[in-house]
Formats: C-alpha cells, sequence, structure tokens
DNA sequence: GCTCCTAGGGTCACGTATGACCGTCTACTC
DNA sequence: GAGTAGACGGTCATACGTGACCCTAGGAGC
C-alpha cells in the first residue's frame, strides 16, 4: 500500500529548534541501540524505529550509517562527561578525606563503567578496529574525552589525593583494571556492583596513596 | 550457470581424518575472519571463502553461523593456551629469578595481549553480551580457560614468586589492566610492545611481591 | 503575500547473508 | 560387492540493510 498522503508531522517551534531536536532524538536512539542490541543492531532502520523518525528525516540528518555512528561517539563522550560530573559533585558534597573519600571515588569511578554509555562506547571501539574511517573518528574522540575525564577524576579524588607522589599511576592502574574488568562482565550474570575487585582496588589506592613512593 | 558436474574433490585418508582436517580448517579461518574483518566480518561465506571450502562442506560441520562461531571460541582457548605454555616454557628455559623473571613474565603476558586471537576473543565477547545463545557458551568457556590461564601464569612466574603473599592480587591486577589497555590499542597506531604502561605493572609488581603484605 | 529552500515523509533498486534443499560420491559395513 | 550413511558440492528463496531518490509542507526572507 503506497501512502504518499500519510498523517503529516505538526512541525512546532523554529527550524533551528526542530533540527536540534531531530538530532538529539536520533542519537538517544542510536546509544540506546548500541547498547542493546550491538553494533550490528544500530541498523539504520533500528534506529529510525526507536527514535520513531521516518527514513527521509534521519537520512536527512545523517546521510549514512557511518556518520551517524561517528555522531553517536561525539554525542556520547559529551554526556558521559557531564553525568559523571554531575554525580561526582553529589557524592562527594560532604567533602571526605581520607579512606572514606578513596573509597567512595573508587566506587563512583566504577559505576561510571556499568552505565549504558560504557558498553555503547565498547562496541563502537571494536568496529573501529576493523573500520579505518570510523577508527580516526573514534581516535580523534577518545583524546578529547580523555582529558577531560583526567580532569574529572581530579575532581573526584580532591586536590589532596591528586597531589599524592603516585596518584598518576593509581589513577591509571584504576582505570585500565577497571575497564577490563568490566568487559567480562559482558557475559557474566553477577552484578558488577558487588565485584570482588572492589576491594582489591581500593586497597591497591590505600597503599600506593599513603606510602611514600620509593621512586 | 548451472555445474552440477564440477570438478569433484578427491578426498583422500579415512572420513574420521577429513572430518578432523574439514573442522580445523573452518574453525582457523573464522578466527582469522574474526581477527580481520571483526564480528560482523566473519559471516559464513567469508569464512567458507578463506577457508576453500564449498557451502555444503562448511554447513555439513556447523549448520548455522552461531554453532560456527562457539565453535571458534572454544578451538581458540585451546590454541590459545597451547601456545602461551609453549613461548612460556621457552622464554624461561635458563630459570632466571628476582627483578629479571618479574620484567619477563610481564612482557611474557603483555605479548598474549598482541596476538590475533586475543581479538577474536574480543569480537565474541562483544558480540556475546547481546545475543544470550553465545553468552552462555562463552561463559563457560571462559571458566574454563580462566582456571587453565592462572595454571599457566604460576608456571611463567615461578614458584617462588607465586608463593608471595600478595602473588593473587599483582596477577589479578595485571590481567585486568593489560586487558584494558589493550582495547584501547583497537584504534591506536602507536606500537602496544613498547607500551609506556609496561614499565608501570613492572614496578607495581616488584613492589607488591617483595614488600611483605600489611593485609 | 509570494517565493525559496530546508526539514522531513515515504519508496525503491540493489547488494548481501542465511539456511534450507537437492544431488553426488566415497568410505565403511556386512 | 551390494548397500548405507555420512561427507560434501552447489543452488535457491527469503530477508534484511542501505542509500539513492522523489515527494510535500511550512518557516524564513523579500
Amino acid at each position: 500500500m503506497t501512502v504518499y498522503s500519510a498523517a503529516p508531522v505538526r512541525p512546532s517551534g523554529s527550524r533551528s529548534a526542530r533540527t536540534a531536536d531531530s538530532r538529539l532524538l536520533i542519537l538517544d536512539a542510536t546509544v540506546t541501540c548500541l547498547v542493546e542490541d550491538g553494533y550490528a543492531g544500530a541498523s539504520t532502520l533500528a534506529v529510525q524505529a526507536r527514535a520513531g523518525v521516518s527514513r527521509g528525516r534521519l537520512l536527512h540528518h545523517f546521510p549514512s550509517r557511518a556518520q551517524l555512528l561517528v555522531a553517536a561517539a561525539g554525542h556520547l563522550s559529551s554526556t558521559v562527561l557531564a553525568a559523571v560530573r554531575e554525580r561526582a559533585a553529589a557524592l562527594m558534597a560532604d567533602q571526605p578525606a581520607g579512606r572514606e573519600r578513596v573509597d567512595r571515588a573508587i566506587e563512583l569511578m566504577w559505576a561510571t563503567f556499568q552505565e549504558p554509555p560504557f558498553w555503547a562506547a565498547m562496541e563502537l571501539w571494536t568496529a573501529a578496529r576493523t573500520d579505518p574511517g570510523l577508527r580516526t573518528a573514534l581516535r580523534a574522540e577518545e583524546r578529547r574525552l580523555r582529558a577531560a575525564i583526567y580532569g574529572v577524576a581530579d575532581e573526584i579524588w580532591g586536590p589532596e589525593l591528586a597531589a599524592a607522589e603516585r596518584y598518576p599511576e593509581v589513577c591509571e592502574l584504576l582505570f585500565t583494571s577497571m575497564r577490563g574488568v568490566a568487559i567480562v562482565h559482558a557475559f557474566e550474570d553477577r552484578p558488577a556492583t558487588t565485584d570482588p575487585h572492589l576491594a582489591l582496588w581500593k586497597r591497591l589506592a590505600e597503599r600506593m596513596l599513603s606510602a611514600p613512593g620509593a621512586g
């Protein structure tokens, strides 16, 4: 059945606002698709269905699937950072210090790895490995995000801990180790919030941040 | 053009041998496809082309793509373990000790993350996240492999280091951190063999294995 | 108020992956 | 040495994803 005179959308607001709305709508749907169905599942059809937009509308803003996914990567890093920053401010509002701060910082860091965006990023990363175009796009995005993330990390840990001699090492170890552990949770059913590694990380951080580094 | 009387294959050897050959041929090709073109690229067509087998031959041994990939996962863990064990034996033939052994152990561990099978596993893992069937299959496979890997790790480190109080912690931290770092190399062009994290890991291991653990 | 032009709606041709299906041949069995 | 069953060769219908394509409507500029 060919329905060229289907119920027309009633655009409201200015044109630029509608454009922004459309892009956001679509990008959010893309991220959701990535999280729920993986990279292959984030097809243009799936995205348009989830976003509730027509094919024309999607392809108008993102002429190809590749462009859509690259844009989604950018969208991802922007939103993630904002969310983490917000949570950090809320969690550290009472300015804890010492061991309490270390524990909370680690729990917060680990929590970010449970968020859907992490999996969206993972899907994009693995796909980027065999897709040169996506790879270069993600590389740039990653550098941008990396710098910002380390900035947020400093806020999370607070100036005192961040001044510790071996703080950079600890930070790097924690980030990488958490990433490594998080991946395994892709097919583990155990809840990530009670992962035994948490205790391990806390011990490590406490030891490395308190003891004077020998070099 | 329908050619039902094409050049027939000349099967040599017994039937069971040919079956084993076929399976190996196909599974190796599957792993190669996973490494080079990713999960989506490991289509049954791509695999059959790379393995140089007909569609019938492939579908006879692996009736569906899902079964093929699950089998590939099993094949993967078996071959990886054998390879690592062999390299470990070669590298530690002269029985180094102390700092030298720590350094070599870490370099060997890190080297295994550069091998193609690691990427094949990564592709399967990420795919498993959104594929229940593959997930349960991989979970079982992972448990099997995990136990074996830790056994090999003990060989790599040697009885003395493995007896250290905090050896299990070090091992766990190194494995997870390396995995986390390795992933980033998916879209980094820097050579992994000179990754700055190597020095970090070596320092960590040395410190944690030599110092008496306070608890 | 008229025109332009962009945002968006909907269809289509094409390429490709999948697994069912049919046919052949050969290694084993009796 | 006849028969069977498994290993394999090859084709097909089907489904799906993609992006080109053509269409309309309604703000924006005059």
